[in-house]
DNA sequence: ACCGGAATCAACCTTTTGATCGATCGGTCG
DNA sequence: CGACCGATCGATCAAAAGGTTGATTCCGGT
């Protein structure tokens, strides 16, 4: 038999590393290093030893976030695989997770044997990703529609914040008219038909920062 | 030694409840007598076997959620209590589960030994609020202008996905006419003027989920 | 028993927003 | 070069949202 998968947790919930380490002990052939409870515990332990697959959560209470550390971890020489286990999942988190470096994204609602099933593709350089991230990357490719221009996510930021469109108009220098133009289609993009509708929407897509 | 408390688990995420298992089983008087996946079949499993405390998440995929599982289990006689363990808070998520019926309000990232604590407490019938959550309510009471009621909540948050006001009503089962009131005096404790105002004010201060 | 707040609804009016036209002016790309 | 797209602006009209006033019911606390 093999050398067995080395893993290092990285979550700030103490229930959810409990759990991880519950469903994963189980695997004979993956064994648990070391435990992280801020992004910055997992970089540094991530250098100190051994370490073949990082399970990395995105949202940590304070300080860095998983992304940043994912970038930190990956940066070096032989560094391990960094796979990201979350809860909810936006284009802006799965995207910066990719960009940082990450060998796959899961959601925590997987079941324990695909969780485990990753792990191994992802200690073997494959990718994985959660069905539900494929298909929403996969949608996202087949309709370009939905990446806004910068000047239209410039005014649904400002709209976001509350701004009315006069507003808007004054803050970016430009016509009420002109603001109006944008909204016309960001709504045709994201398929809404008001501005409230349209900011659920990009947050909820996270193409803008809430 | 008295009896054991006999807990159900009440989570979508397999990991999540495997972590609860994890942490609880290893206090002796603590005992876990089913797990639920879905609010259903939490509602369900309390009715059919007798339990003390449910450990209720809030948030479920798809179905019922679980402010309304815990209105429908303390609804019964002799029903057990319901502990409230969730990732986020807000003012949203505290008040319709206190409205709920909610013997305490937890949140995931609470230390082991402030959980079990917790479902002992809530097995004796005494509140168990998080730290966090406590604050918040406590700060709640003080500054009464920024203090939404229920009802106001609900309508924010339908308001914050993108819906008018004539769907708000329908989803509420309430006139048009009470949606508008119920702005405009949601308006008035903010300070805002505008739907997507009192939204991006309501985010900012934790007073709805984002 | 009384008061105040929360929740409910109606009618009226003003302002904002959204929908639909059209139009000009740079850039970019095959 | 011609086609296309993003950004800009204007005008018009219908729909939605917001502001005001007033009223009723119900409930918890003094």
């Amino acid at each position: 038999m093999t050398a067995p998968i080395r893993l290092l947790l990285a979550d700030d919930h103490p229930v959810v590393r409990a759990g991880l380490r519950a469903v994963l002990e189980t695997e004979p052939d993956l064994v648990i290093v070391a435990e992280a409870a801020t992004a910055e515990e997992a970089v540094r332990l991530a250098a100190e030893q051994p370490v073949d697959v990082v399970l990395m959560d995105l949202q940590f209470g304070a300080g860095m976030n998983g992304s940043q550390a994912t970038a930190e971890i990956t940066a070096r020489p032989g560094a391990p695989r960094v796979l990201v286990v979350t809860t909810y999942d936006s284009d802006a988190d799965t995207l910066s997770a990719i960009e940082a470096g990450a060998t796959g994204y899961l959601l925590k609602d997987a079941p324990p044997a695909e969780l485990a099933a990753a792990v191994r593709d992802a200690a073997a350089g494959r990718t994985a990703l959660a069905p539900a991230v494929a298909d929403r990357l996969l949608h996202r490719m087949r309709t370009p529609a939905t990446a806004l221009s910068l000047r239209e996510v410039q005014v649904l930021e400002l709209v976001a914040r509350g701004l009315a469109n006069l507003d808007v108009a004054r803050e970016l220098h430009i016509s009420q008219a002109t603001v109006k133009s944008h909204l016309v289609h960001i709504y045709a993009k994201l398929g809404v038909d008001s501005r409230t509708a349209a900011v659920a929407a990009a947050t909820g897509r996270g193409l803008i920062r809430r």
